[in-house]
DNA sequence: GCCGCAACATGAATAAGATGCAAGTTCTAG
DNA sequence: CTAGAACTTGCATCTTATTCATGTTGCGGC
């Protein structure tokens, strides 16, 4: 039933290529014989002559002229995936689905992207955006291969590669009493309303950095999904927000809110790209951090910190 | 190097529609244990993982994925060409090149060819028309398929399918003297111009049936290419020559010329298919003597005779 | 958390089959 | 008729695919 071998269709086009089983055998190094036998089988299992062997060069019956032109159809492209298999296995190329933690990333993960695709053509993108899944088990099972997260969680088979620290700053109006101080105290967000992304509190450095090591529950806590909004919710005095300050780079630019680091020292949590670690060596993934670096560190000059040394959990 | 190989894809393809290596199993009757080292086979010979197994369904990577799409670019041209050499192998197809040694027989063979096209549209067919070559060793080699001959070579491998007998009519001119007997005598052209075809004098039945049995040499030999050709120097009286009377049918029917048998029984030769003998059962073969000799009685009615035995050497 | 089930992996034994060797056959050219 | 080249064939061998039996792992129910 399943009969045809690709073996079979290369042999027959070594054997069309040179016109005798003797050079043929040469060319898939191989006896004649061994050729003579496969040949043979050939027949019997297609169950009619592919070629006369009284002539030289052979001459293909038409069953035979049917394979070859199968073979010329298949081989290519046989050949092209044994290619990209092999670029696949060195790492050379892959897939990079990607997901950010982080929501306000997107300003330096899109350039950076850009100048991936650059040196990186063949390797395949995507991000889920608008996740509402848990980004480090779906990279663990392989749905994802690169999250961007500043929440290092210890799981087995993950690597983190350090992107850049920066401060979390707190975000005020303008006009806020706060504006006084030269930085903020945990107890002066006691009765402040605070506005944050839509997620666990355990996941915002606000909370795990400065709160609650000082058991400090403020009195109101807003959602906002944008960076935009909950901006303009701070600059209307409705409440004060933490984010990054390269996130707020440019409304501080623009005159438009204030801002103040939390504590005398500050908060600095760390970006991460989490991954797997048999993806960890990987050329083509190696590639994407770096490339991820320079964009950051080209497009936030001065607002974040320099190379952190590599986080590894186990 | 030439690593992939059919049933590798088929595995994974497998894989894929039932999602777990138990079912997939199944479906291409393997064991598990089986696919379980064919799959760890092949993932070490591309040198990537293809697939995780710890979900259901199984997931797979890029390269896995890769792998599939190469299946299902080749299997189905696979199958397709399994299926044309089914076809192939049970003789419901193949190849008729032909040749006609016969100068006059594309009368018949045309529409034959026409009429055959309909029922038998994948056989390819092709018509070696002026042939400079001997046709039956081309035939024995497989450079041709079929040989419409009057003249059955002991040749081994060949197999000879009666069409029709005709009778080969002496033609003259209508003021010939010999218009005045009933039938010729070999002794009658004795000094008269024969006109023929340009090839052997032994493949000519005026003379191997007629005239060299009788042991006479005509005078002069002169030789045409076309059968109109031949009978204008006919009707004009610069000779005589043998023509099938089915050739002759439409010039006696315009009072062109006139007819003589050749002796009072008449010369009645036989014409024939020719085929490899390895082709003589094959349907679609069989298939074209029919529709030939169908096409012949159509067309020449009353003028040839009714089926002969096969004939047959070795 | 423990148990049992189902899927998959593994190792050794076996069956299948591809290849090589050496001798035989066929065809052709001289 | 002979020699040589190309192919075939039968047999021995070695590779490899497959199976069987068993071990491991992951998952859901109690």
């Amino acid at each position: 039933m399943s009969q045809i071998e690709l073996r079979h269709l290369r042999t027959l086009v070594a054997l069309r290529d040179s016109g005798s089983l003797v050079e043929a055998a040469e060319r898939v190094h191989l006896t004649q014989s061994a050729l003579s036998h496969q040949m043979k089988e050939l027949e019997t299992r297609v169950g009619c002559a592919l070629f006369v062997r009284k002539t030289r060069p052979v001459r293909f019956t038409t069953a035979g002229t049917r394979l070859l032109s199968l073979a010329d159809q298949t081989l290519p492209l046989v050949h092209s995936a044994e290619l990209d298999l092999q670029r696949l296995a060195g790492g050379e190329s892959g897939r990079i689905y990607m997901a950010i933690e982080c929501h306000s990333c997107f300003e330096w993960l899109l350039p950076a992207i850009d100048a991936y695709r650059d040196k990186w053509s063949d390797v395949e993108l995507d991000i889920a955006s608008g996740f509402h899944f848990a980004p480090l088990p779906a990279l663990a099972r392989g749905d994802l291969d690169l999250v961007i997260t500043a929440d290092p969680v210890d799981e087995p088979g993950i690597y983190y590669f350090p992107l850049f620290s920066y401060e979390a700053k707190l975000a005020v109006a303008k006009d806020h009493e706060l504006v006084t101080k030269e930085w903020v105290d945990a107890q002066d967000l006691a009765d402040e309303t605070i506005i944050s992304y839509p997620v666990d509190r355990d996941r915002l450095d606000l909370f795990t950095s400065f709160l609650d090591p000082a058991g400090i529950q403020p009195e109101h806590v807003r959602h906002a999904e944008l960076t935009t909004m909950i901006v303009q919710l701070v600059a209307s005095g409705r409440g004060v927000a933490c984010l990054p300050n390269w996130a707020l780079h440019e409304y501080l630019q623009n005159d438009y809110l204030s801002v103040r680091s939390l504590g005398e020292e500050g908060v600095w949590p760390t970006l991460y790209g989490a991954v797997r670690k048999d993806q960890a060596d990987a050329p083509f993934m190696l590639g994407f951090v770096e490339v991820a670096k320079e964009t950051c560190f080209k497009n936030l000059k001065g607002i974040v910190t320099a190379e952190l040394e590599t986080l590894t959990y186990r």
